[in-house]
RNA sequence: GCCCCCAUCGUCUAGCGGUCCAGGACGCCGCCCUUUCAAGGCGGUAGCACGGGUUCGAACCCCGUUGGGGGCACCA
């Protein structure tokens, strides 16, 4: 059965891992049936709305390829997709609920509440107490001509509210437990609980899937529906499914101010979409028992809500980067260069698109560097020794490879050796550094390589050494190797 | 405080009454391969929170306890 789903972020601030998270889930489900994926910005809140992070919000979905069928930029049948340009037609159906009695005026001060909460011996935190449910007409009179503004608050039914949770199965609140909420604020301004639910059903949403965090909020959503749905606004109630939190480290909800929360630093990093896609989708969802890779589209042949864990999961970096990596190891040769090159060229090193010569010594190292990085930005430092004239020697590197008394003797014999070499090949490259260095000075091959990788390379890791030096070019790796030799002998 | 959700290796999970002295993945630890670092291969470490039921039989069902989490706005 083909479902509706809908993401509907607020546009303030930093994207937040968890919120993708839903997204992909709710995108998931729909393409899983064959459905709409609608997408709605939900920013009702002037004061802490951007349209640059609203831009940044469809350029998330979009670079994590979650595709929408009805939203900003794309149109749609039930549009605008901005709450913001809905103001019409929230003031149109509060009036609506309104006349029919479903939501009344409700002239009582926060302050008010809390009084009289105090004053019969009562938890403040219970909050609102229904009581202004049967203000007469003339009560109301009286306010207004004291300057009062009402907001608009939904009669909340005198029965236990429940629902069939699509991850969660049976949930019950008790009648009583929810009191009558706020649909309008005091100076007109339609509130959350309000137009999100009324456009869920204006959008003919039919499933929801959103946070556990929302999963209290549902009852009063489900009596909005109701109200909703007696006034001909609604065609009835949709499903629900509450999606387990994403945690940091601890066991704290992942707060939006915690870096790694921030959905831009993985992209920052190089994660494959797909990689973050398919780890997203293991934060709660899984596609079999002996298997965690996968692609979009395996996800979205296989998901089924129904099969969401329940349980809280923490986000884990490391298992993040695993799967990643594996994403980036299967890639196509081509593949992986196209998505490298916005890496190198950010670091000044290729031209973009690369020249021809650029292009042929990525295409010669890529297989090589592929199987040896976890992140596309690690390219930078991996590759940098190939597209600069010379190489500045990490300290570290030197400290370590070219302080020991034999670093002087290995480079010098390898200078040798290669300076003579006829035919400048990795094979031959390979077979004059062992005869020179293995064979000639009696060196362990660990000894006899490190200097020269870190000479050639400027680093202890780099791609496979004769391989590199093929690419480098005599006249590089002569060069290399002589300011390494400086270096060396101090 | 009140309401609600959750409970299998350190982490993410498989398990939907017997095929589980619990499977996979990440991590971690060995070994192999090896020109560094990786990758890859092989092996290992580690878990059903506790207590009662129900049942011939419980990781799976029920109740309770404990623990963890979320929510209690004229924010979203």
């Amino acid at each position: 059965m083909s479902a509706t789903t809908r993401f509907c972020p607020s546009p303030t601030g930093l994207v937040h891992v968890g919120v993708l998270r839903t997204a992909l889930f709710n995108w998931a489900h729909a393409r899983h049936t064959g459905g709409t994926f609608v997408f709605r910005i939900e920013d009702t809140d002037a004061a802490r709305d951007s349209e640059e992070s609203y831009r940044h919000l469809l350029d998330c979905l979009r670079w994590l390829g979650l595709d929408w069928d009805e939203g900003p930029e794309v149109g749609g049948p039930h549009g605008p997709y901005r709450q913001s340009e809905r103001h019409d037609i929230y003031r149109e159906v509060a009036a609506k609920l309104l006349e029919a009695r479903h939501a009344y005026e409700s002239f009582s001060t926060p302050e008010e509440v809390e009084a009289r909460r105090l004053a019969a011996g009562q938890d403040p935190k219970l909050g609102y107490d229904n009581a202004d449910r049967d203000t007469t007409e003339a009560e109301k009179q009286a306010f207004r001509d004291a300057g009062r503004q009402p907001v608009l608050r939904l009669r909340m039914p005198d029965e236990d509210l429940s629902w069939t949770d699509l991850v969660r199965g049976e949930v019950r609140f008790a009648a009583g437990s929810v009191p009558d909420f706020v649909l309008v604020r005091g100076n007109g301004v339609p509130l959350y609980p309000f137009t999100n639910p009324v456009d869920d059903a204006l959008m003919r949403v039919t499933d929801v899937l959103r946070g556990e965090d929302l999963l209290s909020s549902t009852p009063r959503q489900i009596a909005l529906y109701r109200a909703l749905t007696d006034i001909g606004v609604a065609q009835g109630t949709p499903r629900f499914g509450h999606l387990p939190l994403v945690m940091g480290e601890g066991s704290k909800k992942l707060s939006k101010r915690d870096p790694q929360s921030n959905f831009d630093v993985y992209r920052e990093r190089g994660f494959l979409p797909e990689g973050l896609i398919n780890y997203l989708a293991l934060l709660g969802w899984s596609i079999a028992d002996d298997r965690d890779v996968f692609s979009p589209q395996e996800m979205v042949e296989a998901f089924d809500v129904t099969r969401v864990s329940a349980n809280p999961a923490r986000f884990d970096l490391k298992k993040a980067e695993a799967i990643n990596a594996t994403h980036l190891r299967a890639l196509p040769v081509e593949e992986f260069v196209d998505r490298v090159v916005p890496f190198l060229a950010g670091a000044g090193l290729v031209a973009e698109p690369p020249t021809a010569e650029q292009d042929r010594v990525l295409r010669a190292i890529a297989p090589l560097a592929q199987e040896r990085m976890v992140v596309l930005s690690e390219a930078v430092n991996l590759l940098r020794f190939l597209f600069v004239d010379e190489v500045e020697i990490e300290a570290a590197a030197a400290e370590k490879q070219l302080a020991g008394e034999s670093a002087v003797q290995v480079l010098d014999a390898a200078t040798t050796a290669l300076g003579e070499l006829d035919g400048w090949s990795t094979a031959a490259i390979e077979a004059a550094l062992k005869a020179a260095l293995v064979d000639g000075l009696g060196l362990k091959p660990r000894l006899a390589f490190g200097p020269v990788r870190v000479a050639v390379s400027g680093r202890t890791v780099s791609p496979p050494l004769y391989e590199s030096i093929e690419l480098l070019g005599r006249e590089r790796t002569l060069a290399r190797l002589a300011a390494a030799r400086g270096v060396a002998a101090g």
